[in-house]
DNA sequence: TATATTTAAGACAAATTAGTCTTTAATAAA
DNA sequence: TTTATTAAAGACTAATTTGTCTTAAATATA
């Protein structure tokens, strides 16, 4: 698995709150935890360590909930990653050799650097409004179950 | 992290016998687990999963040992990975939807299933005797410690 | 045949990741 | 000011992965 689940469920989260962002407009996270089939308990930690990276704020109390601190033009996949994964993936070596790299390669060094950099580029050049405007447009899925008309209910 | 731990080591243990290969000499899991710096029971229990596959085989009793059952150049790396981690990690959807694919696509399909068959490509066309070749002339690593030179002695 | 050497197998323990639950704090609205 | 609603925080549990240990089985050699 490239990505861990905690940070599977903050992409999701994070191209559900692209679809539905508005700017001023605080989305529920039990509402989205309901909708995306993620426990709620699981996507609030999640949640807290996207708003402690930046990427959303949060306002407590009735109506309140999750936004995204910036038009979601402005926020590439990778800072979600980066959020809760780290840079690790897209750094270290495939085999796991501490230090791997120009200096001193592993075998597979060469090659893996090549295809982790075009991993990193992928995800730096996606943005969650890139990805909410093809995902209405082709009504693309965001959850085993609903698709993305159904879920913007 | 892309490959588990127990791949990892797998792939370190697969080039490392594909260094010192030689047709029918076995080689200690003990020797290799100290020159590569894995736990030996650990080692060997990865390297049972590798055998299993059919990549491998073992030898009990004094000078036995494992062994590559082909030649280096008819095995790949992505073997190895797939004995291991199998290969959900070139067919699964990157934020872990089940079923997605051309029918029934996430947002990030269509760009994760190019960067995807990109990694697969790369494992698929990866020989260990190919990595052999170069790491013996460019003295690359396979432990942390020690030079491939030093750990063919 | 007895012994030493080696892998196989499986039980067990530790570490990490995933997920749950409860309590606290902030805020809006009655 | 009280109550309801919401996120924050942290303790806790469960599951998975990683790693260790012990015993069994196979084999070579004395």
């Amino acid at each position: 698995m490239l990505l861990s689940k905690a940070c599977i469920y903050g992409v999701r989260a994070s191209l559900y709150m692209s679809l539905v962002y508005q700017k001023d407009r605080y989305i529920s996270i039990r509402e989205m935890s309901e909708k995306l089939n993620i426990s709620f308990h699981f996507l609030t930690k999640i949640l807290q360590q996207i708003t402690h990276a930046g990427l959303m704020h949060s306002y407590k109390g009735p109506n309140g909930g999750i936004n995204l601190s910036k038009d979601p033009n402005e926020i590439t996949i990778i800072k979600i990653v980066d959020a809760i994964d780290g840079m690790a993936v897209f750094t270290e070596c495939v085999i796991g050799l501490p230090g791997c790299g120009r200096n001193k390669p592993c075998p597979l060094h060469e090659k893996w650097a090549v295809a982790r950099q075009e991993l990193q580029d992928m995800f730096e050049n996606t943005t969650l409004h890139e990805m909410a405007i093809s995902s209405k447009k082709l009504n693309l899925r965001l959850s085993d179950e609903l698709s993305i008309e159904e879920l913007m209910i």
